[in-house]
DNA sequence: AAAAAATTCAACCGCTTATTT
DNA sequence: AAAATAAGCGGTTGAATTTTT
Protein backbone atom coordinates (compact mmCIF):
# COMPACT_ATOMS: atom_id res chain seq x y z
CA UNK A 1 0.00 0.00 0.00
CA UNK A 2 1.49 3.18 -0.69
CA UNK A 3 0.60 7.06 0.23
CA UNK A 4 0.71 6.52 4.06
CA UNK A 5 4.10 7.12 4.51
CA UNK A 6 6.84 8.76 2.61
CA UNK A 7 6.61 6.82 -0.58
CA UNK A 8 3.83 7.84 -3.04
CA UNK A 9 2.69 10.86 -0.98
CA UNK A 10 1.97 14.34 -1.71
CA UNK A 11 3.73 16.76 -0.95
CA UNK A 12 3.10 20.39 -1.38
CA UNK A 13 0.72 19.29 -4.54
CA UNK A 14 3.19 17.25 -6.15
CA UNK A 15 3.02 13.01 -6.51
CA UNK A 16 6.03 11.40 -5.35
CA UNK A 17 7.28 7.88 -5.26
CA UNK A 18 6.70 4.68 -7.91
CA UNK A 19 4.57 5.31 -10.61
CA UNK A 20 1.15 4.13 -11.28
CA UNK A 21 0.20 2.68 -14.89
CA UNK A 22 -2.38 5.34 -14.97
CA UNK A 23 0.06 8.09 -14.39
CA UNK A 24 2.35 6.81 -17.12
CA UNK A 25 -0.28 6.50 -19.67
CA UNK A 26 -1.32 10.50 -19.17
CA UNK A 27 2.24 10.98 -19.15
CA UNK A 28 3.16 9.37 -22.45
CA UNK A 29 -0.57 10.58 -24.48
CA UNK A 30 1.31 13.78 -23.18
CA UNK A 31 4.50 13.08 -24.94
CA UNK A 32 2.77 11.62 -27.87
CA UNK A 33 0.66 14.99 -28.18
CA UNK A 34 3.18 18.01 -27.45
CA UNK A 35 6.72 15.39 -27.79
CA UNK A 36 9.24 15.73 -25.31
CA UNK A 37 10.27 18.98 -23.15
CA UNK A 38 8.11 21.66 -21.53
CA UNK A 39 7.50 19.20 -18.81
CA UNK A 40 6.21 21.75 -16.15
CA UNK A 41 3.34 21.51 -18.25
CA UNK A 42 2.42 18.50 -18.83
CA UNK A 43 0.86 18.56 -14.73
CA UNK A 44 -1.50 21.43 -16.37
CA UNK A 45 -2.86 20.19 -19.28
CA UNK A 46 -2.97 16.32 -18.17
CA UNK A 47 -3.80 16.94 -14.15
CA UNK A 48 -1.12 14.65 -13.28
CA UNK A 49 0.16 15.52 -10.00
CA UNK A 50 3.74 15.30 -10.73
CA UNK A 51 6.47 17.73 -10.67
CA UNK A 52 7.95 18.79 -14.23
CA UNK A 53 11.25 17.21 -12.98
CA UNK A 54 9.82 13.95 -11.86
CA UNK A 55 8.15 13.58 -15.31
CA UNK A 56 11.01 13.97 -17.32
CA UNK A 57 12.55 11.47 -15.28
CA UNK A 58 10.06 9.05 -15.63
CA UNK A 59 10.04 9.70 -19.44
CA UNK A 60 13.93 9.39 -19.38
CA UNK A 61 14.28 6.77 -17.80
CA UNK A 62 11.63 4.31 -18.24
CA UNK A 63 8.88 5.40 -21.28
CA UNK A 64 11.33 6.49 -24.05
CA UNK A 65 9.94 4.04 -26.75
CA UNK A 66 13.71 3.92 -27.79
CA UNK A 67 14.83 2.69 -24.48
CA UNK A 68 16.52 -0.96 -24.23
CA UNK A 69 14.89 -3.27 -21.77
CA UNK A 70 16.23 -6.40 -20.55
CA UNK A 71 19.74 -7.58 -18.63
CA UNK A 72 23.18 -5.53 -19.95
CA UNK A 73 25.20 -7.73 -22.27
CA UNK A 74 28.39 -8.60 -21.78
CA UNK A 75 29.50 -6.37 -24.86
CA UNK A 76 27.82 -3.45 -23.51
CA UNK A 77 29.33 -4.28 -20.33
CA UNK A 78 32.62 -4.29 -21.70
CA UNK A 79 31.48 -1.19 -23.13
CA UNK A 80 30.58 0.61 -20.22
CA UNK A 81 34.17 -0.82 -18.39
CA UNK A 82 36.01 0.92 -20.92
CA UNK A 83 34.69 4.13 -20.88
CA UNK A 84 34.21 4.11 -17.09
CA UNK A 85 38.08 3.80 -17.80
CA UNK A 86 37.95 6.42 -19.76
CA UNK A 87 35.24 9.20 -18.59
CA UNK A 88 34.97 8.48 -14.84
CA UNK A 89 31.45 9.23 -13.49
CA UNK A 90 30.55 10.76 -16.27
CA UNK A 91 27.30 8.85 -16.89
CA UNK A 92 25.76 10.50 -19.62
CA UNK A 93 28.85 10.60 -21.52
CA UNK A 94 28.78 7.03 -21.27
CA UNK A 95 25.71 6.34 -21.84
CA UNK A 96 25.78 8.32 -25.64
CA UNK A 97 27.28 5.20 -26.72
CA UNK A 98 24.96 2.79 -25.62
CA UNK A 99 21.88 3.25 -27.50
CA UNK A 100 18.82 2.46 -25.54
CA UNK A 101 20.33 2.70 -22.28
CA UNK A 102 20.21 5.70 -19.94
CA UNK A 103 22.52 7.46 -17.57
CA UNK A 104 20.63 5.82 -14.52
CA UNK A 105 20.65 2.50 -15.86
CA UNK A 106 24.72 2.34 -16.54
CA UNK A 107 25.66 4.15 -13.14
CA UNK A 108 23.51 1.34 -10.85
CA UNK A 109 25.17 -0.88 -13.30
CA UNK A 110 28.31 0.19 -12.03
CA UNK A 111 27.63 0.64 -8.65
CA UNK A 112 26.43 -2.60 -8.26
CA UNK A 113 28.56 -4.55 -9.99
CA UNK A 114 32.39 -2.51 -10.11
CA UNK A 115 32.54 -0.27 -7.40
CA UNK A 116 34.66 -1.42 -4.74
CA UNK A 117 36.98 1.91 -3.55
CA UNK A 118 35.91 5.22 -3.38
CA UNK A 119 37.30 7.91 -6.46
CA UNK A 120 38.90 10.99 -5.21
CA UNK A 121 36.73 14.02 -5.26
CA UNK A 122 40.37 15.88 -6.78
CA UNK A 123 39.61 13.61 -9.63
CA UNK A 124 36.61 15.34 -10.87
CA UNK A 125 37.48 18.55 -9.80
CA UNK A 126 40.97 18.68 -11.58
CA UNK A 127 39.39 17.27 -14.50
CA UNK A 128 36.33 19.89 -14.50
CA UNK A 129 38.80 22.60 -14.43
CA UNK A 130 41.18 20.94 -17.31
CA UNK A 131 37.76 20.83 -19.74
CA UNK A 132 36.80 24.18 -18.71
CA UNK A 133 40.10 25.44 -19.91
CA UNK A 134 40.09 23.30 -23.08
CA UNK A 135 36.52 24.93 -24.04
CA UNK A 136 37.86 28.47 -23.17
CA UNK A 137 40.48 27.48 -25.69
CA UNK A 138 38.27 25.88 -28.01
CA UNK A 139 35.84 29.01 -28.00
CA UNK A 140 39.04 31.59 -28.71
CA UNK A 141 39.88 29.39 -31.81
CA UNK A 142 36.68 29.22 -32.74
CA UNK A 143 36.37 33.43 -32.50
CA UNK A 144 39.51 33.64 -34.45
CA UNK A 145 38.61 31.03 -36.75
CA UNK A 146 35.16 33.19 -37.86
CA UNK A 147 37.51 36.03 -38.33
CA UNK A 148 39.53 33.84 -41.04
CA UNK A 149 37.83 33.60 -44.34
CA UNK A 150 35.16 30.34 -44.49
CA UNK A 151 37.99 28.66 -47.37
CA UNK A 152 40.53 28.74 -44.72
CA UNK A 153 38.16 27.76 -42.05
CA UNK A 154 37.74 24.39 -43.91
CA UNK A 155 41.01 23.95 -44.24
CA UNK A 156 41.73 23.49 -40.72
CA UNK A 157 38.76 21.53 -40.10
CA UNK A 158 40.74 19.05 -42.39
CA UNK A 159 43.48 19.20 -40.92
CA UNK A 160 42.02 18.79 -37.33
CA UNK A 161 39.71 15.73 -38.83
CA UNK A 162 43.44 14.16 -40.27
CA UNK A 163 45.39 14.71 -37.45
CA UNK A 164 45.01 12.38 -34.83
CA UNK A 165 48.39 10.25 -35.67
CA UNK A 166 49.14 10.19 -32.11
CA UNK A 167 47.30 9.29 -29.01
CA UNK A 168 47.85 5.10 -28.21
CA UNK A 169 44.81 4.96 -25.67
CA UNK A 170 42.23 7.18 -28.13
CA UNK A 171 43.10 4.79 -31.06
CA UNK A 172 42.85 1.59 -28.54
CA UNK A 173 39.59 3.14 -27.47
CA UNK A 174 37.87 3.86 -30.89
CA UNK A 175 38.64 0.60 -31.93
CA UNK A 176 37.50 -1.26 -29.10
CA UNK A 177 33.89 -2.76 -30.74
CA UNK A 178 31.18 -0.57 -30.25
CA UNK A 179 32.44 2.00 -28.63
CA UNK A 180 31.83 5.73 -30.36
CA UNK A 181 32.71 8.77 -28.95
CA UNK A 182 30.54 11.80 -29.34
CA UNK A 183 32.74 14.01 -31.41
CA UNK A 184 32.77 16.74 -28.98
CA UNK A 185 34.21 13.55 -26.64
CA UNK A 186 36.69 12.59 -28.35
CA UNK A 187 37.93 16.33 -29.08
CA UNK A 188 38.19 16.64 -25.31
CA UNK A 189 39.46 13.23 -24.75
CA UNK A 190 42.54 14.10 -27.09
CA UNK A 191 43.16 17.18 -25.61
CA UNK A 192 43.17 14.86 -22.69
CA UNK A 193 45.44 12.68 -23.54
CA UNK A 194 48.25 15.21 -24.49
CA UNK A 195 47.55 17.05 -21.14
CA UNK A 196 48.73 13.01 -19.34
CA UNK A 197 51.20 12.45 -21.42
CA UNK A 198 53.01 16.05 -20.37
CA UNK A 199 51.97 14.74 -16.46
CA UNK A 200 52.90 11.45 -16.65
CA UNK A 201 56.23 12.23 -18.21
CA UNK A 202 56.47 15.03 -15.84
CA UNK A 203 55.90 12.58 -12.35
CA UNK A 204 57.10 9.53 -13.44
CA UNK A 205 54.34 7.46 -12.70
CA UNK A 206 55.12 4.17 -12.01
CA UNK A 207 52.32 2.77 -14.84
CA UNK A 208 53.50 5.27 -17.06
CA UNK A 209 53.87 2.46 -19.80
CA UNK A 210 51.20 1.05 -18.67
CA UNK A 211 48.51 3.91 -19.21
CA UNK A 212 50.63 5.01 -22.71
CA UNK A 213 50.19 1.79 -24.18
CA UNK A 214 46.70 -0.13 -23.57
CA UNK A 215 47.35 -2.75 -21.12
CA UNK A 216 44.89 -3.17 -18.61
CA UNK A 217 44.54 -7.01 -17.42
CA UNK A 218 47.87 -8.04 -16.86
CA UNK A 219 47.51 -11.39 -16.34
CA UNK A 220 49.08 -11.94 -13.18
CA UNK A 221 47.13 -9.84 -11.52
CA UNK A 222 43.64 -11.33 -11.09
CA UNK A 223 43.26 -8.86 -8.18
CA UNK A 224 40.93 -10.17 -5.56
CA UNK A 225 40.58 -6.88 -5.10
CA UNK A 226 40.54 -5.74 -1.30
CA UNK A 227 36.87 -5.33 -0.71
CA UNK A 228 36.84 -1.82 1.07
CA UNK A 229 39.29 0.96 1.22
CA UNK A 230 41.91 2.09 -1.41
CA UNK A 231 44.31 0.07 -2.70
CA UNK A 232 47.75 2.07 -2.34
CA UNK A 233 48.83 -0.69 0.11
CA UNK A 234 49.93 -2.25 -2.69
CA UNK A 235 49.42 0.17 -5.52
CA UNK A 236 51.22 -2.06 -7.98
CA UNK A 237 49.72 -4.65 -7.33
CA UNK A 238 45.83 -3.90 -6.68
CA UNK A 239 45.96 -1.17 -9.18
CA UNK A 240 47.95 -2.84 -11.67
CA UNK A 241 45.31 -4.31 -13.33
CA UNK A 242 43.38 -1.42 -13.89
CA UNK A 243 45.97 1.29 -14.56
CA UNK A 244 44.16 2.56 -17.47
CA UNK A 245 42.72 5.92 -17.79
CA UNK A 246 40.70 6.03 -14.65
CA UNK A 247 43.88 5.74 -12.62
CA UNK A 248 45.89 8.08 -14.82
CA UNK A 249 43.50 11.14 -13.68
CA UNK A 250 44.72 10.65 -10.78
CA UNK A 251 47.58 12.36 -11.77
CA UNK A 252 45.15 15.50 -11.33
CA UNK A 253 45.49 15.23 -7.93
CA UNK A 254 49.25 15.07 -7.81
CA UNK A 255 48.98 18.23 -9.17
CA UNK A 256 45.95 19.60 -7.40
CA UNK A 257 46.82 18.24 -3.94
CA UNK A 258 50.68 17.07 -3.77
CA UNK A 259 50.69 16.80 -0.32
CA UNK A 260 47.57 15.26 0.35
CA UNK A 261 48.34 11.75 -0.42
CA UNK A 262 46.34 12.14 -2.95
CA UNK A 263 46.39 9.24 -5.48
CA UNK A 264 43.16 7.48 -4.62
CA UNK A 265 42.87 4.49 -6.56
CA UNK A 266 39.71 2.87 -7.91
CA UNK A 267 40.01 -0.25 -6.65
CA UNK A 268 38.65 -2.21 -9.28
CA UNK A 269 39.71 -5.03 -11.19
CA UNK A 270 37.94 -7.34 -13.60
CA UNK A 271 37.91 -10.90 -12.47
CA UNK A 272 34.04 -10.87 -14.04
CA UNK A 273 35.25 -10.21 -17.54
CA UNK A 274 37.59 -13.23 -17.58
CA UNK A 275 34.88 -15.56 -16.57
CA UNK A 276 33.45 -14.10 -19.22
CA UNK A 277 36.14 -15.47 -21.35
CA UNK A 278 35.70 -11.46 -22.88
CA UNK A 279 39.34 -9.73 -22.76
CA UNK A 280 39.55 -5.63 -21.73
CA UNK A 281 41.89 -4.37 -23.93
C1' DA B 1 10.62 -22.39 6.97
C1' DA B 2 11.83 -18.01 8.23
C1' DA B 3 14.69 -14.45 9.43
C1' DA B 4 18.51 -11.73 8.26
C1' DA B 5 21.57 -9.88 5.00
C1' DA B 6 22.65 -8.40 0.53
C1' DT B 7 21.44 -6.64 -3.87
C1' DT B 8 18.90 -4.08 -7.19
C1' DC B 9 17.12 -0.13 -9.32
C1' DA B 10 13.44 3.54 -9.65
C1' DA B 11 13.09 7.80 -8.03
C1' DC B 12 14.55 11.35 -5.22
C1' DC B 13 17.63 15.48 -4.03
C1' DG B 14 20.68 19.27 -4.70
C1' DC B 15 23.46 21.40 -7.75
C1' DT B 16 24.96 23.12 -12.36
C1' DT B 17 24.18 24.48 -16.97
C1' DA B 18 21.28 26.06 -20.67
C1' DT B 19 17.45 28.52 -22.35
C1' DT B 20 13.85 31.79 -22.14
C1' DT B 21 11.69 35.97 -20.68
C1' DA C 1 22.06 42.19 -18.79
C1' DA C 2 19.97 39.71 -15.52
C1' DA C 3 16.48 37.19 -13.45
C1' DA C 4 13.58 33.25 -13.89
C1' DT C 5 12.62 28.88 -15.51
C1' DA C 6 13.74 24.45 -17.54
C1' DA C 7 16.74 20.75 -18.46
C1' DG C 8 20.42 17.87 -17.28
C1' DC C 9 23.65 15.57 -14.25
C1' DG C 10 25.51 12.67 -10.63
C1' DG C 11 25.08 11.12 -5.84
C1' DT C 12 22.05 9.00 -2.66
C1' DT C 13 18.06 6.64 -0.77
C1' DG C 14 15.07 3.07 0.45
C1' DA C 15 11.29 -0.32 -0.94
C1' DA C 16 11.14 -4.51 -3.15
C1' DT C 17 13.31 -8.53 -4.34
C1' DT C 18 16.70 -12.12 -4.03
C1' DT C 19 20.11 -14.74 -1.69
C1' DT C 20 22.19 -16.56 2.27
C1' DT C 21 22.20 -18.31 6.81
Amino acid sequence: MEGQFGWGREEGGWRKGPWTAQEDKLLVEYVRQHGEGRWNSVAKLTGLKRSGKSCRLRWVNYLRPDLKRGKITPQEESVILELHALWGNRWSTIARSLPGRTDNEIKNYWRTHFKKGKPSKNIERARARFLKQRREMQSQLQQQQQQQGQDQQQRQRQQAGDGHDDGAVIREASSSPAVSLARQDEEDLQMLQQDMDDLLFQFCCPMASCASSSCCLLPGATASASEEGSSWDHPQLDGGATWGWGSLWNLDDVVDDVDGGACGGWDTSFPWLQEQGLAFY
